[in-house]
DNA sequence: CGATTTCCCTGGCCGC
DNA sequence: TGCGGCCAGGGAAATC
């Protein structure tokens, strides 16, 4: 289940690899979700970046010159289309790096005719023969190609909230968004609405670090800012430890994170709370299993 | 309009 | 060993 800290990871490992990469050729899957991958062919990769957990390759025309490339920052500029990717809950992104062929002819050839493990979902080919893959066993995934910043396709990410790490993220506006909701803290923080890049494992490790209710619908203007400060801590953690390797996610080089030795909530009911000791509790909220300590996040 | 529920998918795991 | 049933869950759509 890829959050930010993992969407992070994969993207500061390809970032490098891709930047100033054209694009000859690609392949997909061939359902909606998917297909989209294929309008990427023709285009020079300028960029990597993220917003929440989606990835945004920043593509140009192929005409741009790749030595303008190197010189780009982070500043959205001279982008023709945007490849989006959501890695949903078992997308991976992986680099062949074997020889395609010797020629371009034939190098094309050879992934036209390539042979494709079945959870499969796309494929670019890249000028010098390394093929970028991404495969997703249970399809939640989504890629698409977009006008440079017109997300209205994607609705979650057109009304994404503001970065977890950035100014904009304040305790003022964690506080005014529950306060203003029936919804309830954990609701609010999945919807990705007023933070962007939480999902189940990091709210559930942030509310209790917190000390959060999951279902909180008031906050003090204390509690706000230990709930925005544990949010970036935990965020943090999970990068600074490679992502959490609960079962599917691997970084891409194959790799698995090692954050899931740091979690103290998220997979711990029925066990003691490793504060307190009080019984961790399960429930459900939004469909999605919840884990919380009865003591440490009690509602007030 | 906001909140809640359902659905999409597949592999792993459990009990019989 | 085989098999039915259940669980995991991000986001979009449907429904309340």
């Amino acid at each position: 289940m890829p959050e930010l800290p993992e969407v992070e990871t994969i993207r500061a490992q390809l970032q490098p690899l891709l930047q100033g990469s054209l694009i000859v050729s690609a392949w997909s899957f061939g359902t909606p979700k998917f297909e989209q991958a294929e309008h990427a062919a023709g285009y020079r990769v300028i960029d990597l970046r993220r917003r929440g957990k989606y990835l945004l390759v920043g593509l140009a025309d192929a005409t741009v010159s790749p030595s303008t490339v190197a010189s780009t920052d982070e500043v959205t500029r001279d982008l023709d289309r945007e490849l989006v990717i959501h890695l949903g809950m078992t997308g991976k992104l992986s680099i062949d790096s074997r020889p395609g062929g010797s020629s371009p002819s034939k190098i094309s050839a050879a992934f036209a005719s390539r042979t494709r493990p079945p959870h499969r979902r796309a494929e670019w080919l890249l000028d010098d023969g390394r093929v970028l893959e991404f495969t997703d066993i249970r399809r939640f995934g989504r890629i698409a190609i977009v006008e440079p910043g017109g997300y209205f396709e994607l609705p979650t990410l057109h009304a994404l909230g503001p970065e977890p790490f950035s100014d904009e993220f304040t305790p003022e506006l964690l506080r005014n968004a529950i306060r203003s909701s029936n919804q309830g803290a954990k609701a609010l923080l999945m919807s990705q609405r007023v933070v962007a890049g939480l999902g189940n494992i990091y709210v559930d490790e942030a509310l209790w670090l917190a000390g959060v209710h999951p279902k909180a619908t008031n906050i003090t203007r204390q509690r706000a800012v230990e709930l925005r400060d544990a949010i970036r801590e935990v965020l943090e953690s999970g990068i600074r430890n490679g992502g959490t390797t609960l079962r599917d996610y691997r970084d891409a080089s194959g790799a698995t994170g090692s954050n899931q030795h740091q979690l103290n909530c998220y997979g711990q009911a029925g066990l003691p709370c490793v504060r307190c000791g009080t019984q961790m509790k399960k429930s459900v909220i939004g469909g999605r299993s919840t884990t919380h300590c009865p003591l440490c996040q009690r509602r007030r």
